[in-house]
DNA sequence: GTCTATAAATGGATAGAC
DNA sequence: GTCTATCCATTTATAGAC
């Protein structure tokens, strides 16, 4: 019901951001989102023009997305660390069955093939992210809740980076490898 | 001059496996290894009658790879440290000018289009290099040397994430991410 | 906005000559 | 082992009618 409120250019970028997620930018085609969708490639390249388009499309996607979740994580009550569940939890939403990984790691393997336009706004998302997690991380830390030594940004990275391999992992060797994978940093940064 | 020596079904394997770190599975052609190679693809075809053989092929070379590099690792003087910087560097091998990624992360982000006969091989190598880390991990944390709570094999999984990640970032954000990813990892085991 | 039709290029793969 | 030639499906993309 509320998909069929959504617009056409709307429908297919959601579609297109779940087969980034599964396949990759390279691996899926106008003539998979015109099957699912029931309407032709034509129509399609009505909306997006070229797939570089549709892959700017997806970025901004992405960006929309990181606002809502970050403000959300943002705004959630309690601990820093009821707050990066938060966001762990927000990394999970992604992976409905172990089939999806992060849109931005996919966007990432590909980078060699990826058109141009495309990369300077896949860097802009990653620092987006990082900045982010470094600013939970130091609160964190401040309040005295996580005891790490080194850079915040070293930290924040090693933690991203944590959460977006499991969940690539995880599509190999199941889900209970993000679970202790996520407990394990955790463990770090309390004991 | 040694490369010449190599008989062709190698060099085949070699180039795929360089395309395979730097474009990912699904993303380089026997059109690609034919321009390459100065042959044709019929020629790559003999060697390789279906892409999903070529993929065996460099699960297999992959293997060698691990068991030369694990040995290295394990016969390395040292401490524990110097043994997981050992590792380390064997990923920065494969990192020529941040433009190569480990293959196993470039397989498993092509997992959902990737030939089902390469999957079990996939899971099987990821295991390897898990225990691998693992063996090591426990007998630093034995001499005492490394001091972390938690499972073994879920720190071992957070070491391997991060060095994969890193690599995967510095393609995108530059080599000096992966060194901070690391040394942060370094930190957090030794403190 | 959606369709039919079509183009041009590419990718994986095979047959058969040398 | 390598080649030429060819096949068929797919992919990105465009033109033009409705």
């Amino acid at each position: 019901m509320q998909i069929r409120l959504k617009n056409r250019k709307e429908q297919i970028v959601s579609l297109a951001l779940d087969l980034l997620q599964t396949r990759g930018f390279e691996n899926f085609s106008y003539q998979d989102l015109s099957r699912e969708l029931g309407i032709t490639k034509a129509s399609i390249h009505h909306h997006f023009p070229k797939k570089e388009d549709l892959g700017i499309a997806l970025c901004h996607a992405i960006e929309v997305w990181h606002e809502r979740e970050f403000s959300k994580t943002r705004n959630h009550p309690g601990s820093t660390i009821e707050k990066l569940d938060c966001y762990v939890n927000g990394c999970l939403r992604y992976a409905c069955g172990d089939k999806k990984i992060c849109p931005l790691s996919s966007l990432q393997a590909d980078i060699g093939t990826l058109p141009e336009a495309m990369r300077p706004a896949l860097k802009r998302l990653d620092d987006h992210e990082l900045d982010f997690i470094a600013e939970l991380l130091e609160q964190g830390q401040q309040s005295g809740e996580l005891k790490f030594a080194g850079p915040v940004r070293s930290q924040a990275i090693l933690f991203v980076l944590a959460c977006k391999g499991a969940l690539q992992y995880s599509r190999v060797h199941g889900r209970q490898i993000f679970d202790d994978t996520m407990n394990q940093m955790k463990t770090l940064l309390i004991a």
